[in-house]
RNA sequence: GCGAUUAUGGUGAAGUGGUUAACACGGUAGAUUGUGGUUCUAUUAUGCGUGGGUUCGAUCCCCACUAGUCGCC
């Protein structure tokens, strides 16, 4: 049962609620952490992390649903493929509809009928992706609403602020995502400043049963990445985000930016690598401890027709399968795999149907959540780099 | 039957007496990482209705034929 908290202002790392009229008060984070196994072989464990939403196992993958929908898929249909949490985007959401009427119709959850937990990026990431003209300054920064042009201001507090509006379990500190590649000078000042809008974003936020969590930046520079981590635990947060990573540097870039922080991260909290989703850069990721993991990958490139399968990345629009009435992954048992056939997905993709564009995302997800059932279980049996070579050899992966 | 007019790839079409025939759609393939349902990249006509002629050289100029469109009887 999840308690009502009659108070807005509520002193953080407190937990208030009323149990037969009187008010109790514990000290409680809004999610717990709790290690089930770890990896004989490498860096990875299982976990079970209890939000205020249910209970959820790691390592996991989170399905991206920026404008509070995963695109195309029900939240029904996500309960079905085994999602656990989804993820949404403070930026977009307080672009349209606006954080406060999401607020008024009782938060994230009630508002999208998802009764899982939720977690919402800060909106740091857009100001990099998205903005035109941005403009970062130590107080937020000034940019431009990518769909009108307006001036816009984000701030640390702004951004917990709207996120406390949103209501999701897990929310983000504000941080700057810098390009890559990005100079020592730079990024320093940059990891600098993003490190104080996390104490900035931790004193703002007023929601004892949201957890914020810090994220660490640095670049690719190894010294950078353990300052912005050491720095990072001693604010003290529930969990930790390594950021800055798939903006277009290599594979063996990426793995080092995770290394290079990761080691000093407490062990029991949540160890978060945003934005990412590849198949090869999640068994690294869990090969180095990474809990959580969110993509928009395997739902957009479901769009454009590229169904992700145990036998390797397959284009749906290649001719090839003109004529292949045949199912699109055998070892598959999503809704799609169990009811249409290759030749109908290519032609409801290239005839540009939302149809085509659903099944492939509710496949493609369900393949990766799989997955990480998958990896789940091999780390349970010590059998996670067997699991990871498997892999390896069907996407023709080299390390 | 007579006159006018047009003929360029799968489609709609630009274009010029002189190296590789514009562009768009479509086709084919690839990309996509804290969302682009509208995106990006590459590729796609050894040929300009057919046959002659003029010319150093013709898809372009000339003639005939064929086919379409419009008009007249």
């Amino acid at each position: 049962m999840k308690p009502d908290f009659p108070f807005q202002k509520v002193p953080r790392d407190f937990f208030l609620f009323t149990y037969f009229g009187i008010i109790i008060v514990m000290k409680k984070e809004a999610i717990e952490f709790k290690i089930l196994k770890k990896s004989s072989e490498t860096k990875a464990r299982t976990a079970v992390m209890t939000t205020p939403h249910g209970d959820v196992k790691t390592p996991m993958f989170m399905p991206v649903g920026t404008l509070a929908t995963v695109k195309f898929v029900s939240p029904e249909e996500l309960y079905d493929i085994g999602s656990q949490f989804i993820l949404s985007n403070t930026y977009h959401c307080w672009l349209r509809p606006g954080e406060k009427i999401i607020e008024a119709a009782g938060g994230l959850h009630k508002f999208m009928n998802y009764d899982g937990p939720i977690l919402t990026d800060s909106g740091g990431f857009q100001v990099f992706s998205l903005a035109q003209m941005r403009n970062i300054k130590e107080e937020g920064v000034y940019f431009k609403n990518h769909l009108s042009g307006d001036k816009l201001f984000l701030s640390p507090e702004k951004a917990i602020e709207i996120q406390n509006s949103l209501g999701a379990d897990i929310i983000m500190s504000f941080d700057e995502c810098p390009p890559f590649p990005a100079t020592y000078e730079y990024m320093k000042d940059s990891v600098d400043r993003t490190l104080r809008w996390a104490i900035r974003g931790k004193e703002a936020h007023k929601r004892a049963d949201q957890a914020l969590f810090g994220i660490v930046q640095g670049g690719e520079f190894e010294d950078l990445r353990e300052y912005s981590a050491k720095e990072l635990v001693k604010i003290g947060f529930p969990g930790y985000a390594i950021g800055g990573t798939s903006v277009g540097e290599d594979k063996p870039t990426m793995y080092k930016m995770i290394d290079y922080g990761i080691k000093y991260l407490p062990e029991d909290k949540p160890r978060y690598l945003m934005g990412v989703g590849t198949v090869d850069a999640i068994f690294a990721g869990v090969e180095r401890g990474i809990d959580m993991f969110d993509c928009v990958l395997p739902t957009r490139i479901a769009r454009h027709g590229t169904a992700m399968t145990t036998l390797g990345n397959l284009n749906i629009r290649n001719k090839k399968f003109e004529e292949d009435f045949s199912t699109l992954d055998e070892n598959c048992d999503c809704y799609t795999c169990k009811n249409y056939t290759k030749a109908y997905l290519r032609h409801l993709i290239k005839a540009n149907e939302g149809l085509g564009m659903r099944l492939l995302s509710i496949h493609n997800l369900r393949f990766l959540l799989k997955l990480m059932e998958e990896i789940r279980e091999s780390i349970n049996n010590d059998s996670f780099l067997e699991l990871k070579e498997h892999y390896y050899k069907i996407y023709d992966i080299k390390e």
